[in-house]
DNA sequence: AATTGACTTGAATACGTATTCTTACATGCT
DNA sequence: AGCATGTAAGAATACGTATTCAAGTCAATT
């Protein structure tokens, strides 16, 4: 059984070499020479020596950690990416301390001052609303920061999403190919990026074939705004034949208010289509057609731009959009010869 | 524009006191005179003054951080539990730093070296299958840890665990009093003390009453093999008309399944229960009866018994049980009169 | 008025490590 | 052999804070 705390100059001690030798076994890239690295190991082993992150880091100067502020986990796209940017961010060597935002804009300062006094290294806004007080100020303590699925008027502001205009644009596109004459869009809310995008890419999209939607109405990323929505839209006297829902945690909402509530068939009454594709999207119970936004290549992309930040390798603060396909599953009629 | 890195020193010098008296102001339960608390907070807001966490615990042997260990997040109970757990920490002074265990006993040595080298006051392990390797060797290192939603025969370990046993036993009681007699377990994993637990109480339930499972079925915790089990159950001649599912995760498995694969009516021809009442169990595409796990109530505890046994103020380690009630909804027959 | 005591502040030190600077030593060269 | 060169390990120091200890102030008590 180990002492309950064994330091470097224990271990010099037992291994007689000097404290300044023990770092040097234990930080990479040090010169040591064979002998006395074994003695030092045999004796960091025996006593179960571990080096003190807190410590190396004061020195350092570098804590090895990631802030992750993120503002609700319903949303299982978050909970997906989640995992990925714990596991992907290890394989770099940091780890992740994780933030709950409430996105009240009083809990902005008590989240900053949280996570500066923590040293982090770097800092990733998922799912937060992009509150220009809180990234402001962020960019003023000349911390590197990356919004994960938001994005920003500030160009100085780093931020990793999918091509949501461009998502929009095809999903108009697919549902004109379909035959829909009477398009509603349910979208994400407003106040991010991340729905406004995808609105503003559908409303193009349709635009572009000299259509405007039968409606549109905030859904505000929310299953229960978006239920609403849905019965709102088929209270009316002309009804949608197809709706596109902002993303995937709202469809499956929508879904349910169409054939359950509603006693609608789907697709053969309206075709719906979501936005994510998140695991439930093939569950039998949904089988939603969506777009994909690739949580993995996503990460990927945060990862290596924040590091590079962090390592002073980035040439600047970078937007980027990454294209996912439609995926096409039962809940939208597929045209003719879609590819 | 705050200078990088701003010091206690500092702001001595530019309130023209020691750094000591700097240092007094910023920690709670420190005496300072008004005038000296006034001029250093004045010096501190000027230059952006933040207490460098790492210092400060290198110095008080606390992180104030909490290790999470977690394996994966599919299942939305932890994804809740998470949730509440940051917050709840939060709210006692702790942050939580997070680290997947791809459940692979090589990777123990390396996550128990990560999480110690951190110097985390204690260490919180949730959804991980209970490897004795791990445990013994955190108990060694004399850190507080407390299992989440997993029991342990080592008695010295601490959990906060629902009352599976018992939860089990009352679903038996439940389909009987609903009049089933062919009823089957597809059970949570077997080596995880919830999934053995829930089956245990499940059986007691069904031999107080005289009666045997018609098939019992590890579903491992997982979709797809709880799916392949509903399958093999009805290719039987004597099929179930009620299954017990061990968690809500793996019942939406099973209820797609029987209504979708095999076109049966739940509970028509078969009746299903569940457990965790995770919030997807109330969508009306599954409407889950299920057994309830207080999510916030479980937090509650596993936080209070944490910060006992890190501030030392807990009598020896203790196994927590929460009972939660059963959540009655569609999808098993409700027997006549039940409360 | 002198002494005790409480209270506030500054000086010095400790936490556990990485790093700079020195020094010792072996090696290669002319 | 004598000198330059390189290498490896130890001594000293720094990181930014909390804490112990000593000193100083002032009010209160006798």
């Amino acid at each position: 059984m180990p002492s309950l705390k064994v330091t470097a100059q224990d271990v010099a001690r037992a291994a007689g070499v000097s404290q300044p030798t023990v770092s040097r076994v234990f930080t990479p890239g040090n010169k040591v020479s064979k002998g006395m690295e074994e003695k030092v190991r045999a004796a960091a082993d025996a006593l179960g020596y571990r080096p003190n992150t807190l410590a190396r880091s004061l020195i350092t100067g570098q804590s090895m950690t990631i802030g992750l502020i993120v503002a609700y986990l319903d949303n299982p796209f978050y909970t997906e990416a989640l995992e990925r940017l714990s596991l992907t961010l290890k394989e770099r060597g940091y780890n992740i301390m994780i933030f709950m935002a409430a996105n009240q804009a009083a809990d902005v300062d008590h989240v900053v001052n949280d996570l500066l006094s923590h040293q982090v290294d770097g800092i990733i806004m998922a799912s937060v609303s992009t509150s220009s007080a809180l990234t402001e100020r962020l960019l003023d303590e000349g911390v590197p920061l990356i919004l994960f699925n938001r994005g920003h008027a500030n160009a100085q502001l780093s931020s990793v999403t999918s091509a949501n205009f461009d998502g929009g644009h095809r999903v108009a596109e697919f549902l004109l190919a379909g035959g829909h004459g009477r398009i509603a869009h349910i979208s994400g809310w407003q106040g991010a990026s991340t729905g406004l995008d995808r609105a503003e890419g559908f409303m193009a999209g349709l635009k572009a074939a000299g259509q405007k939607p039968l409606a549109m109405v905030d859904g505000l990323f929310s299953r229960k705004a978006a239920a609403e929505a849905a019965r709102t839209l088929f209270a009316q006297d002309t009804t949608p034949d197809a709706i596109f829902v902002g993303n995937d945690h709202m469809a499956f909402a929508v879904l349910e208010v169409l054939r359950g509530e509603l006693g609608l068939s789907v697709p053969g009454d309206v075709s719906v289509v979501g936005y994510d594709d998140v695991a439930m999207a093939a569950w039998p119970s949904f089988e939603l057609t969506t777009v994909r936004q690739p949580a993995n290549r996503m990460v990927e992309a945060v990862v290596n731009q924040l590091i590079d930040q962090i390592e002073g390798r980035a040439n600047g603060p970078k937007q980027i959009e990454i294209n996912g396909p439609l995926i096409l599953r039962s809940s939208a009629h597929v045209p003719e010869g879609w590819s």
